[in-house]
DNA sequence: TCCTATTGTCACAACTCGGACACAACCGCC
DNA sequence: GGCGGTTGTGTCCGAGTTGTGACAATAGGA
């Protein structure tokens, strides 16, 4: 299930929002102000993040700042400050949409999915290309260079997983989590083996698949 | 450049839309209506589609639905139908955004750019830079001098150490207990050799570097 | 039930990395 | 200017990391 963290420091408000997004399948986190909010993106990792701008201690630029250090999470601005001025800042700082206050949760809900589906790469076609790799995650079925490749099932979610993580160095450990389960007790040299079998299978994309040094794997566009 | 596509029928607004979008850096080509811009599409890869919905022929919610059989690119619908009803049935169709006339030209450019960037996956997050150098955080590349430059794993550690404490001087002892760790049983001198394969790398950039006589190193911005 | 595809593990080969060392160059103090 | 201490530089080799081929266990379909 999608999981948002809600940083909002009005109560009726937090809880609205809540109800109405886990009544349509979101999972949804809460936090009273920014410092709260970073604590808990620290132990978890959510799909999107919605963001009130006017919070006491830590306020939503500041947080939003923070957040883009080092992380890509969809953020979305909540507020009642709906000035050109504050809206222009908040893109600036690395947001992706922006709702003044008062707005219809039905629009807040699919702006956010919409958000999520395509911070995962897709838009509703549910296709997903990067170089000269295609993937179609309705089907399951992939392309490379111009003709299809027939990839196992672990292969295909392992390379879903650096599509969607596309450009980013992703762990061993990582990829041991998202693509085989948090459960999996095995080796993470398993990784390198399945690594192997989906450049062979690639072909000449293959060479997309990076190796980082020390850290884990990298899909690159060329 | 960055490449989008304006559907529009009302000629005024195209013109100053794709003028204002040249000055800052996004080509935007013209549609009329929405036949002309799956004709467009199909000769060309754009980065953003920008539709208006009310239109002759084919209207905005028609192409929105077209485009998506086959492709994720980004679509932002641009309208004067601001109900929520309207809204809804674009994301239902698969659309990033939506904005409402009249707008902010400022605005509607913050907005192209945020999809773009979002659709990249490769936005401004993890982003570090001063100087010549540039380091990305999430992907541990690092730019120097407007090129890719290879670090070894600790040379990017090293320089990340750097980066982050810019400006101020680093002893070894310091640097020895943030980048090789509390517990490294070896030598100063590690540092010295590290530094000067780093500077290596940098090339130019790597003056960016000082060497602080009986104290330590310093990252300076030129 | 058998057959096949899949996948983790292992052992070994190939490779990268980085600290140590020795020596040269440099700095600053007297 | 000389001297002691500090830093830059070139090279080497072992340790650790990743690629590769083979194999056995397992799951899933016919």
């Amino acid at each position: 299930m999608e999981h948002v963290l809600l940083v909002e420091d009005e109560p009726r408000l937090r809880s609205i929002v809540r109800d109405y997004f886990s009544a349509h399948g979101l999972e949804c986190d809460l936090a009273r102000d920014g410092e709260e909010a970073l604590d808990l993106m620290r132990d978890h990792d959510y799909d999107a993040i919605l963001l009130d701008i006017l919070m006491p201690h830590l306020d939503g630029f500041g947080v939003c700042r923070a957040v883009r250090e080092n992380s890509a999470v969809p953020i979305l601005f909540l507020t009642a400050l709906g000035g050109e001025e504050d809206m222009l800042r908040g893109y600036a700082l690395g947001c992706d949409d922006y709702v003044t206050k008062p707005f219809s949760l039905a629009v807040l809900l699919a702006k956010t999915q919409a958000l999520i589906r395509r911070s995962r790469g897709t838009g509703e076609a549910g296709l997903l290309s990067w170089g000269a790799i295609g993937l179609n995650t309705r089907s399951r079925l992939c392309r490379a260079g111009g003709r299809e490749v027939k990839l196992s099932p672990r292969e295909y979610d392992l390379l879903l997983c650096l599509m969607r993580n596309r450009g980013q160095v992703l762990t061993r450990e990582q990829l041991l989590d998202k693509v085989w389960g948090l459960d999996f007790e095995g080796d993470d040299r398993a990784v390198d083996t399945r690594i192997r079998s989906l450049r062979a299978a690639l072909g000449d994309a293959g060479k997309q698949i990076k190796t980082v040094f020390k850290t884990g794997y990298r899909l690159e566009e060329v």
